[in-house]
DNA sequence: TTAGGGTTAG
């Protein structure tokens, strides 16, 4: 959009000017602000907020606020309650939190609508401490709060330590009817949940909501995608489709988003026909390429990506991270060389994604190549995400001592990832001594996550020293920690069925069980031998837990009930939540010999695809 | 003053 012509009268500098921001042109509505001050122009009251809002694009705009400030002070146009509330909106967006404070404690009786305004800008830009302490003062010493109070302080409410008090302000709601009367406060109401973690209170409020609106379908769906519950999500869209309510394009993101999830390309495809008529759009076309690259299908991730009129750093990123966990990192790097001649300039996640992408492949050389440019081409300071990368590539080719170099190289102070890559290279080369170094600080920077402590184990249970898995496994009960269960998925025919190990609960279990007996034996005569060195590592440590390690993982039932449910020559994609385990990598790759079949696996860090007894990975995963 | 959406690593 081209700026405005420059008004020929000075009655219409306002209006001027609130076009100019209204269009984010920020820059050259302040220089027009001076313009006008340098020439001693006559303002009226309604260039104020316009120009407080140009003012707070930037921090070093703050003494011009104050001057305009001292202006609406001389003028009395601080009357108003509109030009109250758009300084507070300033200070508060410049950090000016003394400023926003003391302006509030000068009015002598504050509207709702200026109490709202302070509220929702300290809740955009401030801890929610703050904004939840002026709302329990309006209520001891202000007006009665609206349904604007509410939608302006309930998005301060992000973190699971907020759900205290996010319950209080729900329960303030209740009492006055509001969460009744007002589905926009109710919709706002399990967006906040969601941030929050708890999707069983976003569901109860959502269900609890009599007018229940196109916005608050999308806010539950996408409460259910945030929160890990992508199989909920689509549960809830079927039902919203089935009673006749018409998806939008926020719909279909959030629709496409769980079935990138779960793998549920039937789905995801159908999700696809229905995005036509809202096309074209970019986060919809980006979650496409999504969907189509994380569900296994590549090539429609590139046609889709082909078609694409409009491009961002974040369709690229997109395709080149598919490309990545697929294991294509030569395409991955060549596409994001490609977005470069484009002239889209990487951000720090492409650099992220092309890093991770060489890893994959086992591309060193390139890898280091890109790190280097980050700095000297584009002034971007590798982050942490930027050296876990690295220490992943040069781990994973073995060269384990530039890895530990680069860490102690490091500007800023190394976080788990960065620690727990090194610890996963310990894995794939049997580097014990290295792999309890790393280990010990991992457990100190993160001593309650899991992984790592499975991690250490397999790597002490592959070494078959027995004392320390032993070890781990008492640190890990003395912590209270658990294994996180891992869950395999498969979608046939539109239908996403999940398995865990041991997992008895499918209708079809017994067959599947059958089904899975008769493979093995047939595995077994092909030259497959089960590898018990996890299980072997427990016995006589912990004998009551040697049957669960040894126990059937769901990844093994979901590829046979593939098997079952698919005819020759159907690939078979399997989803899983956690990495899939060196004895079920091995016993898949001998089915698709046995089989004659395509086996495809997607687990927690890349795509496995397995062909004729190899998997495309080669070791690097 | 005012509710919902897309990308990366381990």
């Amino acid at each position: 959009m081209n700026p405005p012509t420059e008004p020929s009268n000075r009655s219409s500098w306002s209006s001027y000017l609130q076009s100019l921001t209204s269009q984010g042109l920020f820059v050259d509505a302040l220089q027009l602000c001076r313009r006008i001050h340098l020439l001693d122009l006559p303002l009226d009251r309604f260039v104020l907020p316009p120009a407080l809002k140009a003012c707070s694009s930037s921090p070093s705009n703050l003494p011009f606020s104050l001057q305009l400030h001292a202006y609406a002070h001389k003028t009395s146009y601080l009357s108003f309650t509109f030009v109250i509330t758009s300084l507070l909106s300033a200070y508060v967006k410049l950090a000016a939190f003394k400023s926003a404070y003391k302006l509030f404690d000068e009015i002598p009786q504050p509207t709702v609508v200026a109490w709202s305004a302070f509220i929702a800008g300290l809740a955009r830009n401030a801890p929610f401490a703050h904004s939840l302490s002026l709302f329990k003062l309006m209520r001891v010493c202000g007006p009665d709060f609206n349904s604007a109070t509410m939608l302006g302080l309930l998005p301060a409410c992000t973190q699971q330590a907020h759900l205290c008090s996010l319950m209080a302000l729900h329960t303030c709601n209740v009492k006055v009817g509001m969460q009744v009367s007002e589905p926009s406060v109710s919709n706002c109401l399990v967006t906040a949940y969601a941030k929050c973690g708890n999707t069983a209170l976003a569901r109860q409020v959502f269900d609890e909501t009599l007018e229940r609106d196109l916005v608050g379908w999308n806010a539950m769906l996408s409460a259910y995608c945030q929160n890990g519950e992508a199989h909920r999500a689509l549960e809830l869209y079927q039902e919203m489709v089935a009673i006749g309510v018409e998806p939008d394009s926020v719909t279909l993101v959030c629709v496409l988003s769980a079935c990138t999830h779960l793998g549920a390309i039937a789905t995801g495809l159908e999700a696809h026909e229905r995005t036509k008529r809202f096309m074209p759009n970019l986060p919809l076309s980006n979650a496409i390429v999504n969907m189509y690259a994380r569900c296994g299908d590549l090539s429609m991730a590139r046609a889709h990506f082909d078609e694409m009129s409009i491009r961002t750093v974040v369709t690229w990123t997109t395709l080149i991270s598919g490309y990545g966990a697929h294991g294509h990192g030569a395409e991955g790097a060549y596409l994001f060389d490609a977005m470069v001649v484009g002239n889209i300039r990487p951000d720090a996640t492409a650099f992220v994604a092309v890093l991770s992408a060489c890893s994959h492949a086992g591309l060193v050389d390139k890898a280091l190549a890109y790190f280097a440019s980050m700095k000297q081409n584009y002034m971007i300071e590798p982050r942490l995400e930027h050296y876990a990368c690295m220490v992943d590539v040069l781990g994973r080719a073995g060269r384990l001592d530039e890895a530990i170099a680069l860490i102690e190289a490091m500007r800023v102070e190394p976080d788990g990832a960065v620690w727990g890559a090194l610890l996963g290279a310990c894995r794939i080369h049997l580097n014990v001594r290295l792999a309890e170094k790393a280990a010990n600080q991992v457990f100190q920077i993160e001593p309650n996550n899991v992984g790592y402590y499975v991690l250490l184990s397999n790597i002490y249970a592959s070494a078959k020293d027995h004392r320390g898995v032993a070890k781990i496994r008492a640190l890990m009960r003395e912590r209270g920690l658990k294994k996180p269960p891992g869950l395999s998925y498969i979608e046939l025919e539109r239908r996403v069925h999940v398995f865990m190990a041991d997992d008895h609960s499918h209708p079809r279990s017994e067959a599947i069980y059958k089904e899975l007996e008769r493979l093995e034996k047939a595995l077994e005569e092909v030259g497959y031998v089960r590898d018990t060195s996890v299980a072997d590592a427990l016995f006589g440590v912990e004998e009551e837990r040697r049957g669960e390690v040894l126990g059937v993982h769901s990844e093994r039932l979901a590829v046979v009930f593939g098997l079952m449910c698919t005819g020759m020559g159907e690939r078979i994609v399997v989803i899983k939540n956690l990495r899939v385990c060196g004895d079920c990598h091995e016993m898949i790759k001998f089915t698709t010999m046995v089989a004659s079949r395509e086996i495809v696996v997607r687990d927690a860090t890349r795509f496995h695809h397995f062909k004729q007894g190899a998997c495309s990975c080669r070791g690097y995963w």
